[in-house]
RNA sequence: GGGCAGGUGGCAGAGUGGUCAAUUGCAUCAGACUGUAAAUCUGACGGGGCAACCCUACACAGGUUCAAAUCCUGUCCUGCCCA
């Protein structure tokens, strides 16, 4: 089963604990960094594992197409093969059905791809996705979904809900890799019922861990936010919850006060290589021209390596000459900050304050000083 | 002193009678980014009403024309070449 998850605490729906995988554990919340093509991008694993993470993602579409998961494989596994001896999930294509959509045809088979980089076909089959995240050795692997958008009607909904349980089934039946848990999505987007439905069928198959996927396609925040609570109570308690692809700050709360336990998301990463900075006081455009005189660093108590040596000023500089170090010092700060603030929510959860933790966050996120 | 080439918005550089407040790049300013086709993308960028519109603009001063950044004359300036 790869996996074994204890709760520690809990304070109302949020919850604290650890999940045990063959390359360590990983406290929960957690916050997983996204390294797609099996690099977080612009940091090396020591900068990862430095920023606070315990867990990283890679992708099954992604690495199939380049470099290939047997070369993986042979280059002994994706952790050997990108310096990364801590956990690993990898995700299953199913979130690139949704942003390659203009590239891929699903069937009830699967879905078929023609690669962004040279046009060639790839078919993802629930099979092959397992396949191919069993030769990349991931601790955990999700099952193949079809995420549709928020914006899909209640026949397309329904259809990709329908096709995601049977895809789940299949997944499960093809996995053997024991020292590797498989994880099945819940899809549904806003509607209750359709989820409970989805839920139902898949809890029934008894994954290790459960996902809600299909949140922040589209739709608005408030509507996720409402939905989170019902969504997560629709999973098994004594299993790792996961909320896939999210996502702001505010958002990782939302999740924890509804009893999510695992989130990814590109967002600290890929809006730090766009000079945007998390604060516990809110956003910080590094390229506006207010920050070119600022000594502060970008917070005071953070510690993290970009704190402890630069000041605002400098990542100015940075931005505003192109130099690499600025998307890589703001993708660490990023982190570091994504990772605290888990740190924060665990112990205030094992506290017994996580609600007036999250309303702390929220009022200085709102009124900067 | 003579010959040649040229002076366009912060910079570079198009345009060479009307469709030009003027292509484009850079710079500047602002915004977006949620299981990564993103170190990407979008918008603004003479002034005023901030829409229709009006004003000031393509070295300077005159001129031709219904109409000039674009043609003519003179002036100033820059680069190269010859003395």
């Amino acid at each position: 089963m790869g996996i074994s998850f204890t709760l520690h605490a809990a304070d109302g729906p949020a919850r604290a604990g650890d999940i045990a995988t063959p390359h360590g554990v990983v406290p929960t919340p957690a916050f997983m960094p996204v390294g797609t093509q099996a690099t977080v991008k612009g940091l090396t694993p020591d900068m990862v594992r430095d920023a606070g993470a315990h867990i990283l993602l890679g992708n099954t579409y992604h690495l199939a197409l380049r470099p290939g998961d047997e070369l993986v494989a042979a280059m002994g596994g994706l952790h050997k093969f990108m310096g990364w001896d801590g956990p690993i999930l990898t995700d299953s294509g199913g979130f690139q059905v949704f942003s390659l959509a203009g590239r891929a045809k699903i069937t009830d088979r699967g879905a078929t791809f023609r690669s962004h980089i040279d046009g060639s076909p790839l078919e993802l089959t629930p099979e092959k996705a397992d396949e191919i995240q069993e030769n990349l050795g991931s601790d955990i692997a999700m099952v193949l979904d079809e995420c549709p958008p928020a914006d899909a009607d209640p026949a397309r909904l329904r259809s990709a809900v329908a096709r995601s349980i049977h895809w789940a089934e299949r997944c499960r039946k093809h996995h053997t890799r024991a020292d590797q848990a498989q994880f099945a999505i819940v899809q549904g987007a806003t509607d209750l019922d359709v989820r409970a439905e989805c839920a139902r069928e898949l809890v029934a198959m008894d994954f290790p861990g459960y996902a809600l996927g299909g949140f922040s396609v589209g739709e608005a925040p408030e509507a996720m936010h409402a939905a989170l609570p019902a969504c997560a109570a629709l999973l098994p308690a004594h299993k790792p919850r996961y909320l896939m692809g999210v996502g702001r700050p505010v958002d990782l709360l939302a999740g924890v006060a509804a009893g999510i336990d695992m989130f990814d998301c590109v967002m600290p990463t890929r809006n730090g290589r766009n000079a945007l900075a998390f604060t516990a006081d809110g956003p910080l455009r590094l390229r506006n021209a207010k920050h070119r005189r600022d000594s502060a660093p970008l917070e005071s108590d953070c510690g993290c390596y970009c704190c402890r040596r630069f000041s605002r000023a400098y990542l100015h500089h940075l931005f505003a000459a192109d130099e690499m170090l600025g998307p890589t010092l703001l993708s660490l700060h990023n982190l570091a900050y994504y990772l605290r603030l888990m740190r924060d929510a665990r112990a205030a959860v094992a506290g017994g304050r996580f609600a007036a933790f999250r309303a702390g966050c929220l009022a200085r996120w709102a009124a900067p000083p």
